[in-house]
Order: structure tokens, then sequence, then C-alpha cells
DNA sequence: CTGTTAGCGCGTTCAT
DNA sequence: ATGAACGCGCTAACAG
């Protein structure tokens, strides 16, 4: 009774093969060979009987026997440990813009673990987004057995694969001192978690900044949270009851800012007047909320990273293949808009 | 010069074969068979030398291999239309609770043209969270074709895949029919989109529900936005300035009504007494915000959504095996907290 | 009881 | 346009 078509099987290349009547190479090169195109080909007729058998069955390549013989998965991998962060965001939707007219696939993985993950499963190119000191070494192992590697980190070196700085020492010392020209009292809002990380630099450029313009830090001035912007809000909020409030707060990312803004017109105060805010990423979201954003950050970031990613996935498999890998920098920039505008000698908070 | 090891490329199971000094099969059972754990084994001396093989070579099977012979990924695909709604992030997160002790992976697939991809990326089970009309028909061909699915649509048949239903009507009306208990003036804040998808039904219980109360439905009450949290805020800024501003907004999603309210605090507004606002979701984000979100919503949804999907992925391969796909249905409560407050006779709005 | 041989399942690709 | 080998890991059947 049952005789193909709708058996829950996955209709195979061979059952193709059969139904148009011809060997398997020739469905292969049709569907998706060198031949068929403009090469040697294969004939127009027999062509279009394979199409029209493949189409009828409904059959779709198998991506994974595929990837065995090309060793290509047509899939980048962007391993994402902040879902909820608009730059992660940012990120996946230059990559998808990027990747979909190539015809590969951004798949993303949102757990922090990705050690273990990439391990097994293969991609043309993966994006690592963080990298915690005890994941160095499996970093540096993975490149060595092949895996083409798009590295986000601010302190690890190139071994093997790419690595994306967008050092953010000095550009978060150009926010707190865009703050130090109208501002004394300023708070500094950061995750808690970065301690170790690269968020360690955001905060140590608040001290740095503070330390050498000669005032000193208050512990009851730095914000801590939980990473989240519900917790970034409390924390904000706290920052601002308090009763010598900052006139100033420097968020170590922009959704902190965000939220710091939310917080801060909650509680009735004029944000770029009352009290000035001041991101960090020069992500879109802040740019386009009223009032602007103020930021520090890289210039056309994300499509850039997108690129390295796609030239990498697109190039011959096996990392450090015709262009060497290396570090990849990025200038960062101030802009002053609205959230925390030019001081002039009149407007100045102190 | 190049030995091995170290050569950029990936070790096979048979490099770790040679350098143990046995065969291939061996090394198949040692590190992932059927022997060597209780069943007729292979002798610890032999195991230990395998072992330490792939260790030293840094093996780690090629999932694409497993996955061609045995037909399991040992993965899920989660394919989320909107990453940046918080409802796309807990289900991540109940999925990744659920799949890691499993050793499942999941994997994200953020664009909505899942059609293409699902038919050549196999995954153990896949998770579909919204179906566009013109993707009925890909999607029963999908499931014809051995994928394993859970969809999540309020409209769509269950042939050959499970749906997950969480019948938004009735849940959405009690929502509207809270805030007319104390008000005459209610607007809706909805992203614009909403008109043909799952959306329109939550639309649709604001318009019925008014019409049933005799309220005739004013243009300049409904807030179309871009589905992003910004144009939330801006739209229910648009509302909330109206002359005849509403006494309530109904939003049909929980992220809009969070943005409602901070758009109402910037404007001096007193959430929960001069204006009241509900959600539709519940999402853990308005039940911890402050003040906290009334809202409607299913019960325990995601960890019930991780179970099904995950009882599929670890289940036979092919649907509809062992249990048929079937319609798992969800009763929605009504959450009364702070932002929509119960309303006696003399905390009328009207 | 331990280990090997051989063949499978896919789509690709080189000779013929 | 084709037959057959190939790449990878799995596993039934077999040999010691």
């Amino acid at each position: 009774m049952a005789k193909a078509s709708t058996t829950g099987i996955r209709p195979t290349i061979r059952m193709v093969a059969e139904l148009a009547g011809v060997s398997t190479a020739t469905v292969s090169y049709v569907l998706s060979g060198r031949r068929g195109d403009g090469g040697p080909g294969v004939s127009d007729p027999t062509a279009e009987k394979v199409k029209a058998a493949a189409e009828r069955l409904g059959y779709r390549p198998n991506q994974a026997a595929r990837a065995i013989r090309t060793g290509r998965t047509n899939t980048v991998i962007l391993s994402l440990t902040m879902l909820s962060d608009p730059w992660s965001l940012s990120v996946i939707e230059a990559v998808q813009r990027a990747a979909v007219p190539l015809g590969i696939t951004p798949m993303i993985l949102g757990d922090a673990d990705w050690v273990k993950v990439l391990g097994t499963h293969n991609a043309d190119a993966v994006f690592v987004d963080a990298v915690r000191p005890d994941q160095r070494d499996a970093l540096r192992q993975l490149a060595e057995h092949g895996t083409t590697l798009v590295v986000f980190d601010e302190e690890v070196k190139a071994e093997g694969f790419d690595v994306i700085r967008s050092i953010a020492g000095p550009g978060c010392r150009m926010a707190v001192e865009h703050l130090l020209h109208g501002h004394a009292r300023i708070a500094c809002l950061t995750p808690a978690t970065a301690a170790g990380t690269s968020g360690g630099t955001r905060y140590r450029a608040y001290s740095e900044a503070l330390a050498d313009a000669g005032i000193p830090e208050r512990d009851d001035y730095v914000g801590l949270f939980d990473g989240t912007s519900a917790g970034a809000y409390a924390a904000a909020t706290r920052l601002l009851s308090l009763p010598d409030r900052p006139t100033a707060i420097y968020a170590t990312t922009d959704y902190a800012a965000v939220s710091a803004i939310n917080a801060a017109q909650r509680l009735g105060l004029a944000v770029g007047t009352d009290v000035d805010i001041i991101g960090v990423g020069n992500t879109v979201e802040g740019e386009r909320m009223s009032p602007s954003l103020s930021t520090v950050g890289p210039v056309d970031f994300f499509d850039k990273l997108a690129r390295v990613l796609l030239r990498r996935a697109t190039g011959p498999a096996g990392t450090a293949a015709t262009e060497q890998p290396g570090v990849l920098d990025f200038p960062w920039h101030l802009f002053v808009r609205e959230s925390a505008p030019h001081r002039s000698a009149a407007t100045r908070l102190y």
C-alpha cells in the first residue's frame, strides 16, 4: 500500500534518482553540483526530469551527509552569552543580513558552555562572544583541530583564530572624562559579574579617570546589578535616591544606561539637565530613544564583524588558510547626545 | 615534518584507533557504544589505551557523521521569530534547563524563514514559534518527511506534529473585562503586524469586549507600533498624550505593557492610580518589575513546553511514533497585580 | 568474553 | 551520464 512520497521517511537522493530514471551522480550534479549550470552539462531534458522528481518527492539534501563529504555545513554558529543584551541582537541581525544572501544559515548557541558543543558540532565558522579565562585553552585546542573561530575578546591572543577587539579602555575613559567636564559626583552602574571579564576594563576606566581627576571613589556610588535590565533599573533607582545623589551616571553598557534613564525619569529627574547619563557600546536602541543616549563605542562594528566572520566561513576550510588570522581593532568614538550633553561653564553641576 | 596532533586537521576515529593500536570498532564502543559500560565489555586496559589516545589527539566525535548513521543529532532547534521578545528568552531558558542534562543542545534559529532551513538541517525535534498562513503547507510537508515538530500556534491543526495552543481569546477577554470594571476609556496597544497572526486574536478580544459592553471603539485609542520596545513606548506616549486620554491600556504583549508603564511614568502618571495597564503573556519580567504588571497568561507554560519538546526529541525518530501527536491546550489565568488593581465602586475612573 | 571485519547510511566526486 | 569509491562513525555478525 504505502507507495512512497508520504511514508514519513525522508526522501534520499537515491529515491529521486530512481524516480527520474537516472543515477544518483546525475541527481547530485543537477541539484547542487558543479555541472548543469554552465560546465560540461547535464542535458536539459534530464535536468528537468530530475528537478521534477525531486519536487514531487519533496526532496531536500541532507546537510549532515553533505557536510561529511565536503567539510562545509553552510552554517555559522553564533555563541552568545547574553541573549537579552541588545548587543547580541545587533550581532544576530548583522550576521543574518550578510549570511542569508550567501546561502549560509546562522545558528545561535545561547549557552555559555560553548566548549563542549563546538567540539562536536561543525560549522563553517563560529563567533564566540566572551571567553572566560578557564576557557582559553579549550579555545586554542578547538582552533588547532580545525574549527574556524572568530572571537570577541579584549585580552585573548590570536593563536590560530581571529580576534576582534574593540579596546574599551580608552573609549570608556572618554566617556567618564566627558562627564568630568561638568560633574564631580559621578556614579557607576555596572553588572556584578563584570569583575573578571571585559566589563572589568569598563569599570577600571571609571576608577582610574576619577583617580586622575583627584576625585575619591565612593562605595555608595557604585551600583552593582545582576545583569538584567530590571536589575539595572533597581540599582539606578538606588543611586538616584541617595541623599547626596550623583549628578551623573556612567553605565558600563548601553542597556543599563537605558534602564538608568527610565529610573531617573520615574524619579522625576530631567535627564540631560538634572542628571547626565552616558552608556557604553553605541547600540541603535540608545540612538533612537528619547532622550537619545550619549555613549561611546565603535563605528560600524556589527557589519564589519559579520564581514570578517563570513569571509572566514566562505574561505577554505580549516583556519589559517589564505589569510593568516589576526587581531582586528576597532577605534572608539564618543557620541554626545541628549542624555549627557556638552556642559559649558554655565551649566556645570558643581 | 608535520606528524599529527596539531595539523589543523580534525582527528577521526581512525586516528585514535591507530594510535591506540586497536580497531575503529573498539574505539567506537569505548567512546560511545553500548559495550564498555555494563554490557559485554571491552577490557579495562584496552579501554584505557583508547581513552588516552582520544585525549591526546583531542578527539571529538563528529556529530554529522554520527547523525547520518543513527538519525539522531542530539540537537533541538528553536525557531524563534521575535528574539527581542522576553517570551523567546523564557522559551530558551526553559528548554536549556531541560535539554542540557539529557546531553541535548538547543540551537536557536533567529530567522523567520525556517522553511528552507528545517528541510535540510536535521534536529531531533524542532520548536516553531509562529506560522504564517502561507507556511502551513510547508509545515505539513516537513512533518510528512520525518521532521519532528512542536508548533506554537492557535489556529493550525495538528497534522503529524504537536501543536501547543494557549488559546489567548478567552484570556484576553478576561484582561479587557478586568479593565472594564473600572474604566470606560480603554486603549489598546498592539503590534501592527499582528493583523493576521495570533496577535489578531488578542486585538479581537479587545474589540469584542468593548462591543459587548456597549462602548464604541475609537480609532485614536488603538496604538499600533512596529514590534519593538521603543516603538511600543512611543505609541503608548501618543495614547497617553491625547487630550481625552484613556484611563486604561490593554497591551497585547507584556513587553509592550512594560514599555507603556515606562511611558506613563515619564509623563508623570501614576500607574495603578491615574492609569491602569494590563499585559498579555504572564512573563517573569512583568511579575518582578515595579509596579508589578497585571497580566493574563498560562501557568507554568515554558516548562511544560520544554517537556513536550524534549519528550519528542528523545523518543524514536520520525514523528507520530509511540504517542500520537496532538494538541496541548493551556488554560489562562488572570493575574491582578499593581499596574491594574481591582477597582471598587469608589475608585472607578468613570 | 574480547576484539575485528565488513558494510551501512548519505551526498559528493573521480575515473570510466 | 554513470559506477564506484570516499568521508565519517556506528553496529551486526563473526573469529579468536
